[in-house]
DNA sequence: ACGCCCGCCTGTAAGC
DNA sequence: TGCTTACAGGCGGGCG
């Protein structure tokens, strides 16, 4: 599933590969990935003809900055791709939901068999605002708005939540999903269940650091790419961060640091796995 | 304010 | 072997 690191390594590819191409024409394939427009017709009216010039990410939303004012967002949900593809000839994916076609040749492809992604155009921001009306609900993201760990450390505290629901939290912090909570957290010691108001000063640093250097670390190495999802950058090529997980999809497995079994448990609905050893 | 559950959706895998 | 069931989870909404 796409998570910060992952949106983050497709931004990059896009910045290099579509920025200044102009889109010539937009395909849309099924009925619910583009959303909050009243036809596919009246979303095609806002994107065809103009130019892509910026590339940037809020949380896991990508904003393909549109020459108008305009910017295209794409969401992947749980299972969404972008493909580059030279051309229509170029055989398409099944669940190939968009197509936009670039007047200077070649296209960008939207794929997603789960259904869980959107795309929708937005007029803003407006003239002095920083962020779209339909993302003002997000919190900070962890690489883009450096903040000191007091900081942080007000802002966890004026939760009262278990620190993974928190940390998953778009609206407190925007980015994280199942995957990289439960790395974050190993890395910080720290077990799932945490109460978000109950961290000594060494923990909030710790905590803070931690989702910092785990991101930082999975960017660099292009993401994960487990064998049960599907995720894969703009050229189709998996990532290399799962060989470094410390916690997630382990079960049963030792403990890295101190050999004791990684344990799996259900909360929220969600798998949460975690060293009962290592994270107290 | 927060936890928890549901519905949305398909591909994969385990179970009978 | 073949069908059924469970699981994966981002997100919004509802409910207690």
């Amino acid at each position: 599933m796409p998570e910060l690191p992952e949106v983050e390594t497709i931004r990059r590819d896009l910045q290099g590969e579509v920025v200044g191409r102009k889109i010539k024409t937009v395909e849309v394939r099924n009925g619910r990935t583009v959303r909050r427009h009243a036809t596919a017709k009246q979303f095609r009216t806002c994107v065809e003809g103009k130019t892509i010039t910026a590339i940037d990410r809020a949380g896991k939303y990508l904003l393909l900055r549109l020459d108008d004012g305009y910017t295209l967002v794409v969401h992947l949900g749980m299972s969404g791709q972008l493909q580059r593809a030279k051309g229509p000839k170029e055989p398409k994916a099944p669940h190939t939901h968009a197509v936009f076609t670039f007047t200077q040749g070649g296209q960008l492809r939207f794929v997603d068999p789960r259904t869980f992604g959107e795309i929708f155009a937005s007029a803003g921001p407006e003239e002095g605002t920083e962020r779209l009306p339909e993302l003002a609900h997000l919190g900070f993201d962890p690489l883009e708005d450096v903040m000191s760990w007091e900081k942080f450390w007000v802002l966890l505290s004026s939760h009262k939540a278990g620190l993974k629901n928190l940390m998953m939290d778009q609206e407190f912090v925007a980015g994280i999903g199942n995957m990289y909570a439960d790395e974050i957290l190993f890395a910080a010691g720290l077990r799932y269940d945490r109460l978000s108001n109950s961290l000594s000063s060494q923990e909030v640093r710790r905590l803070y650091r931690s989702m910092v250097e785990t991101l930082t670390e999975a960017v660099k190495r292009r993401g994960s790419s487990l064998a049960d999802e599907q995720y894969r950058d703009l050229f189709g090529e998996v990532g290399d961060y799962q060989g470094q997980h410390q916690a997630y999809d382990r079960e049963g497995q030792a403990c890295r640091r101190c050999r004791a079994t990684i344990v799996k448990v259900k909360s929220g609905g969600r798998s949460t796995y975690f060293c009962d050893h290592c994270q107290v």
